[in-house]
RNA sequence: GCACCCGUAGCUCAGCUGGAUAGAGCGCUGCCCUCCGAAGGCAGAGGCCAGGGGUUCGAAUCCCUUCGGGUGCACCA
């Protein structure tokens, strides 16, 4: 049950009543929205109709308004209506309702706040995407984690997702990959191999890499040639890093439906690649040409280069983008268009990528690959996560590129926990840079928002453990709490709380249009702080504890108030990815 | 030189796709509690939303522009 949802239509057909009336129907509706107040003392619900439609109308916004409001106060659920300031009007909704809506959010359980605004539509969401050349590191940990989260939160709207990771295995770098391993291969071997040159991988996680080489060939790849032994060894070492980087990602959480080779894109013929490069020259996308030197300061050892292109100005690019080298074979680009031309295939048309901002530069010709290939009809959508900052105690950790001088996925998960990782991540907008403090995210105290929602689900728990102790008489099955008195529940405290539970379904909507995240993080912040605020109002008057011996009645029906925040808790937290504890340690 | 992102309280940041008197947490100030149901509670001060122009009933939010910070910029991946 969507409150704001529900009132959309009910503020719509008042006004389409009034509108017949006058016999100007037709207006557009669609811009009329029903939000929360921004001060509690305005009602419980607010809306704009008035505002949007006077003009079109001819109107006095405050006409318009009194016009609507006399229509909604007819209605049962409506306690008081109000319009007020330039024309907005005020809802107050009758306690019977607001009741039935806590009941109706009980009886839904974990399916409260699904939507299904998505429509089952199939959306892809790419995200992570980490070259397999090694173990994964801090800088991945945000794309990885808005991306799981934004996936889960599409499902939660009522898409189909799929989420995605593109294994970059066609490249140069995996070939650095191969002789690094091979180097590991000859030491496992006995052999003496110094220092680790220049421009190979150094780290240790490619020892066990040579060791496995070992026991399946023996010293048989030492008499081989490198174009021999590299196909062997770079297959070997890809699928030992693939293994390393889903046990990285496991540890957050994080768990992608289909791992994409780009080197599958290649193969007999040019594959998928060349099939789609011809599809796009069908279309008049593709041509041979020169790319114009870049304004500004001109690279030293700039030469033109005749190159088959992608003409990505006719759709929206600022340049055409190379699909070919000059030497004849595909770029990196090439198979990025090939892999949008398979989703696509796959039946995808809104496909998502979440990146880095450094690749910043890359979202309009993502977005012109979008629209050549699908002509239109599917949306590319680029969720770019600003970086990472480590701190520890306020102090910046410094990482250099140098071998083993980098901190892992692992450190900060095994050293924080996945769930302050997850959260913290969350807990930014991912447009903005981020700060991460090692210590702040451990400490346990109302600093802290990943402890302090968590404790609020746990202490909603033990409310509910203490109850069932001293009241062994209540019934506090789910079922048992919704048929209680709701209407009881009339204190401030218990109606705005009541309140920001019947957000969750607007937020949960909101923030998957949006593509953020974030949005859910700091809605659970809030609804965790009206909750712990409640809770200690008890403590100075007693007559507003949760649980009260003398009055069962009363206590079933605040139970069911902390029944409901237990559960919208829960559910934003596992939209999140992070655990909702029944008791904190 | 061009493109994209950012600029909101002393600090770190929200601001629900254009709504009412711009919010929260730290920090600061002042009370309360430290025996109740577990990691404190309540209140207060603090703002030219970087500057300027525009769009309209209405702008922190949209458009233009200036300034300041970040990122990226031919065949690498």
């Amino acid at each position: 049950m969507n409150i704001f949802r529900d009132f959309t239509t009910r503020v719509s057909s008042a006004v389409q009543v009034i509108l017949a009336a006058r016999g100007s129907e037709g207006a557009d509706l669609s811009r009329i929205v029903v939000e929360p107040p921004r001060d509690a003392a305005h009602g419980d619900l607010s809306t704009n109709a008035a505002m949007v439609l006077a003009k079109p109308l001819g109107l006095k916004p405050r006409d318009l308004a009194e016009a609507i409001a006399g229509r909604l106060r007819d209605d049962a659920d409506v306690a008081s209506v109000e319009v007020a300031g330039p024309g907005f009007i005020n809802i107050a909704l009758a306690e019977t309702y607001r009741a039935a809506a806590l009941k109706g959010l009980i009886e839904a359980g974990e399916a409260y706040g699904r939507s299904t605004l998505g429509a089952g539509l199939k959306v892809n969401v790419e995200y992570v995407s980490a070259n397999p050349t090694g173990p994964m590191h801090v800088g991945h940990c945000r794309g990885a984690v808005v991306g799981d989260a934004l996936a889960n939160l599409l499902d939660w709207a009522g898409f189909a997702v799929t989420k995605e990771y593109y294994i970059n295995d066609a490249g140069g770098q995996v070939d650095v990959l191969a002789r690094s391993a091979f180097l590991r291969y000859r030491e496992a071997l006995g052999e003496e191999i110094g220092a680790i040159p220049e421009g190979l991988y150094p780290g240790d996680y490619l020892k066990p890499v040579g060791v496995a080489l070992v026991d399946v060939h023996g010293r048989t790849l030492l008499d081989m040639p490198e174009s021999k032994w590299l196909p062997i060894v770079r297959e070997a070492a890809i699928s030992a890093m693939m293994l390393m980087i889903r046990d990285d990602l496991a540890l957050l959480n994080v768990h992608h439906d289909v791992f994409f080779s780009e080197r599958s894109l290649s193969g007999a013929n040019g594959g998928k690649i060349a099939s789609t490069i011809e599809d796009m020259e069908k279309k008049g996308f593709v041509y041979r040409g020169t790319l114009p030197p870049p304004k500004g300061q001109l690279p030293e050892d700039w030469e033109d280069r005749e190159q088959l292109l992608f003409r990505a100005t006719d759709v929206g690019d600022d340049i055409d983008r190379p699909l070919m080298k000059s030497d004849g074979s595909y770029t990196y680009f090439a198979g990025d268009v090939a892999y949008f031309k398979d989703k696509f295939d796959r039946g995808f048309r809104r496909m998502i990528y979440v990146l880095g901002a450094d690749h910043g530069g890359y979202v309009k010709r993502l977005q012109a690959v979008g629209r050549a290939i699908s002509g239109g009809t599917a949306s590319v959508e680029v969720l770019l996560c600003q970086l990472v900052k480590l701190y520890r105690g306020g102090e910046p950790v410094r990482m250099s590129k140098r071998s083993g001088d980098f901190v892992t996925l692992r450190d900060v998960v095994e050293e924080v926990g996945r769930d302050a990782v997850r959260f913290m991540m969350l807990y930014r907008k991912s447009d903005a840079p981020l700060d991460f403090d090692f210590q702040k995210v451990t400490e346990q105290s109302k600093d802290n928002p990943v402890f302090y929602v968590q404790y609020g689900h746990a202490r909603a728990a033990s409310i509910l453990r203490n109850a069932a102790n001293d009241m062994p008489t209540l019934d506090l099955s789910a079922t048992a709490l919704a048929n209680a008195d709701l209407s009881l529940l009339s204190d401030q405290g218990e109606i705005s709380l009541q309140r920001r539970l019947a957000e969750f379904p607007r937020i949960i909507e909101g923030a998957s249009e949006a593509h953020e995240p974030h949005r859910i993080a700091f809605y659970l912040y809030e609804l965790a702080a009206e909750f712990h605020q409640q809770w200690n109002r008890g403590k100075d008057l007693p007559q507003l504890r949760f649980i009260n011996v003398e009055e069962p009645e009363l206590t079933s029906a605040r139970l069911a108030l902390v029944h409901a925040t237990k559960l919208v808790l829960s559910s934003g937290l596992l939209v999140l990815g992070v655990s909702a504890p029944e008791e904190m340690r």
